[in-house]
DNA sequence: TGTTTATATAAGCAAATTATTATATATTAA
DNA sequence: TTAATATATAATAATTTGCTTATATAAACA
C-alpha cells in the first residue's frame, strides 16, 4: 500500500462526510476545478445556506479550503491535507462531473476562473 | 482508472454506510477473515441486536453476505459485489485490525474457522 | 455614503440514525 | 420434547442530520 494509513475513526468521519450525495458531488467537482458558493447554489438548485453548511462541514474536516476573490469565496480541494490521498483514491471511482461545469458555462453562470 | 465507475448516488450510499466506526471496522476485519455475530458482539462490547442491525445494513447494500454454519451465522465480505473494488480500495488505507482477532483467540472466544 | 451582491451564521424543525429492551425464530444438545 | 444458544426483528427513545427562514457580515459599486 502506498501512503500512510488513516486512523479508523478519522476515516469513518471522512466517509460519513462524503456519504452525502451533495457533498460527494461537490468534492468530485472540486477535484478538477474550483467553484464559488453561488455556482454550487446554481448547480444543486439548493438554498444558499444549505450549500454554505455543506461546505463548512467539508472545510472543518480539512477536505476543502476557501480563498476570497473579491466578493466571491472560492472553494478548492485541500491537497495539502494528510487525508487527501485517501479522498483522491475514492474520487477515482466516481464518474466525471464536468458536464455540470459545461452547463454552467452554457448558461453564462461560470464565475471562478482558474 | 482501473475498474468501472460507481454511480455517485450509489457511492454516497456505500460511503454513508462505511461512515460509521463500528461498520467500517467490521468491514476492514472481514477483508481478511470471516466472523460470526457473537464474535462482533464480543469485540465491540455492544448489544447483540445493535451488531445484527449493523450487519443487516451492510448485507442489504450487498457489501457482506451471510452463511449459516450450524447455529452460527458467518459473515464475509461479498467479493462478487460490483462495488467490491470500490470498497477494497478504501480498505487499503486503513490500519490492519488483526490484533482484534488475536485478542479473541487469546480469550478463547474465536468461533468461525476459515 | 448607501445599496446591492455574495456569503456565513443562528434558530428551529422534521426526518433519519443508532442505540436499547423485549420478544420471536432456528439450531443444537440433553 | 425441552432447554440452551445464536441470531433476527420490533418498538421505542435519544441523538444527529439537513433543510428552512431570518439575520449578520463583508466587499463592490453607484
Amino acid at each position: 500500500m502506498e501512503g500512510a494509513t488513516v486512523e479508523i475513526e478519522k476515516a469513518a468521519t471522512i466517509l460519513k462526510l462524503l456519504g452525502d450525495k451533495t457533498r460527494l458531488t461537490m468534492v468530485k467537482m472540486l477535484d478538477t476545478n474550483d467553484y464559488c458558493v453561488c455556482e454550487f447554489v446554481e448547480i444543486f438548485q439548493m438554498s444558499q445556506p444549505a450549500i454554505s453548511q455543506h461546505l463548512r462541514k467539508l472545510k472543518d474536516a480539512g477536505v476543502v479550503r476557501e480563498t476570497r476573490r473579491g466578493q466571491w469565496i472560492i472553494y478548492s480541494l485541500n491537497k495539502e491535507s494528510e487525508y487527501y490521498p485517501f479522498v483522491q483514491s475514492l474520487l477515482h471511482h466516481l464518474p466525471n462531473q464536468d458536464f455540470r461545469l459545461k452547463e454552467l458555462e452554457e448558461q453564462g453562470l461560470r464565475i471562478s476562473c482558474d
